[in-house]
DNA sequence: CTACAATGGGTTATCGTTAACCCAAATTGG
DNA sequence: CCAATTTGGGTTAACGATAACCCATTGTAG
């Protein structure tokens, strides 16, 4: 005798089938709009479906077909203003054709990201966005080139890895920060951020910094700690660090503008008058960004453009990839795309 | 003659149980850690699964055991700092217990809703989460109630919908707002907002804010617009209309924060002293609103914990659901959510 | 020494859908 | 009027894993 069924019912494809008096192979091609199916029989076919409330099972259908709709990425975290504008830019594209996204968090540890990326496979995506920056395990790469599945680096321009890289050079970014200041006549520097030793993108900026600075002759000053958050309270307390220590700086460029904005904070309270006695420049603009009524000079990055291209490269058609593409965005290198928002007075 | 197969090969569980002399269905169960099974066998079928670089497939899983480890989340938008708050407490707690987040935006729209989830309830997710303030489109309801799948809306407690409900009431806060600005003796008030008609807990909030101030016998003057977004760059256009039309308000109450600050600009521009001439109040602290050095007073909501207890109630156990009540956590907003973020002179 | 349970693992049938292939009836062409 | 197509759909066998059930061995108690 048979076993029962382990599960009570829902509706499936053929139920409608049954309903509509055809085979299961008819209704799933009516319902993909695949084969040859007389219209009226079409028709019948998908009103029933209607009627019955059918809704497909993915699972399954996945399973069967060997292709999915489903796109992982993998950020450092949600809650980072920076990732949120690159994600909208992703969900942009892959909604409009019909994929959609699942998102892990790595907070930078390259052991979460091994992880994310294990349980994502997991779940057969039809391409992996991840992003760069961090110190990848080479379990991570290991697995994504055994699965097959294309996988694409975000953000980091400066070391293309995986199938295709959609960024730009943070060394560049860095060097642009420094210009600014170079070019406004200011040569005692000083750089402020945390966690260098995880966010290697950052770590590059400050290279391009570091180095941009030393070419033109000017000094730099370095506060920073492995392990506070890369938050506005953090650019607050360590900007009273560095001034603490005595002689103070002409300009200061922050790790990211959540910490510029803490630092400004301390400046103002501490009426440092900013830009005259400093100038301060961050990096990433934020739409709040653009209502402090200070002086607070920013690099912007196309973070929506970014996120397109990077779903772009996912999506890409197999006959189009090189072994691995690199989209290198351009932040340029200009005046135009440092932004100062500051309030006319 | 039988017919080939259809794609290349991965490595599946059955190439595992060859490879350690085995059946499938022993491999299944060491690496789910079910059934009873000689350590020794144990031991040797982990060790292989792992040199042969074994990557479960969860489509095949999930459609065969009928239960998943994924879990929809519908929100308004990524880019919004508030949901990305609540965001991230949902994928804290669901991390932890073994499931994964996949969202969808709804940017307000029902139709993008029911769009969201009948995709999401093809993959046979183990619980949706929605954002409530929504004007629910019916047929997203039914889809639900059909799938059988458990629902939890966020955010809106003063409409309770679904099988759970977390988050707290927005008339409180809209009271709330009020009643800063009655206890501080101004009596002529203003609100500026937008997109109300979208946002209805925005609605609510506002409606919460009118009623007290006409309890309190306080007047109030509206500024909204239908489709400007719920920008800085809006709150600061929307004040400027609002001081052009004469009479100067002696508070302002903003739609969230981010239109506080654009309105705090405008003010500040046109030397407005903030607060001594005009009061201003949003809602929905964000980070950066603690380094702004005016006063702006805002309600803050706790975010990570509204998604925590979110995420806890999308996964409660079927054996503690009610059958027809709605299950309402209540997240209760007192005058300690008022903070005032200013600098100490 | 025999009944009986615990141990360790295998068999079979699904889960819901789709790929690949097949085939009757209707249509068309020459 | 018959062969070659086209039309419209059906059959079968996967996809990869797990639920439910079964069955040898071995140990163990009476």
């Amino acid at each position: 005798m048979s076993q029962v069924p382990h599960f009570p019912r829902t509706i499936t494809i053929a139920d409608v089938a049954k309903a509509a008096g055809v085979s299961s192979m008819t209704v799933s091609k009516v319902l993909r709009g695949t084969g040859r199916i007389a219209s009226e029989t079409r028709d019948r076919v998908s009103r029933i479906a209607d009627e019955l409330g059918y809704v497909p099972n993915r699972l399954a259908g996945s399973l069967s077909s060997q292709t999915s709709s489903l796109i992982g990425i993998v950020i450092p975290s949600i809650g980072d203003q920076v990732f949120a504008g690159v994600l909208a830019g992703i969900n942009e594209v892959l909604n409009k054709k019909g994929y959609t996204a699942f998102i892990g968090e790595s907070f930078f540890d390259p052991a979460n990201e091994l992880r994310i990326v294990h349980m994502m496979l997991t779940m057969k995506p039809a391409a992996l966005i991840l992003t760069g920056g961090i110190a990848r395990d080479e379990r991570t790469k290991r697995l994504l080139r055994r699965s097959g599945v294309r996988a694409v680096q975000l953000w980091d321009g400066d070391k293309p890895d995986l199938d295709a890289t959609v960024g730009f050079s943070h060394l560049s970014a860095g060097r642009l920060a420094a210009e600014s200041f170079i070019n406004a006549g200011l040569t005692r520097c000083a750089y402020i951020g945390s966690q260098l030793s995880q966010d290697l993108c950052a770590a590059s900026r400050l290279e391009g910094y570091g180095n941009s600075l030393a070419t033109h002759g000017a000094s730099l000053e370095l506060v920073t700690d492995p392990q506070l958050p890369r938050s506005t309270e953090t650019g607050y307390s360590l900007t009273k660090s560095l001034i603490a220590k005595g002689e103070m700086p002409q300009a200061i460029h922050y790790l990211n503008d959540a910490m510029a904005i803490g630092g400004l904070r301390y400046l103002l309270e501490t009426t440092v008058d900013v830009p005259n006695d400093i100038s301060v420049n961050g990096f990433n603009g934020t739409a709040l960004l653009h209502s402090l009524t200070t002086r607070l000079t920013t690099i912007e990055v196309p973070l929506l453009e970014i996120g397109r291209r990077a779903a772009n490269a996912a999506l890409a058609p197999s006959e189009l990839r090189s072994k691995t593409s690199v989209d290198l965005i351009d932040i340029g290198l200009t005046e135009g795309n440092t932004v100062c928002a500051k309030r006319e007075t």
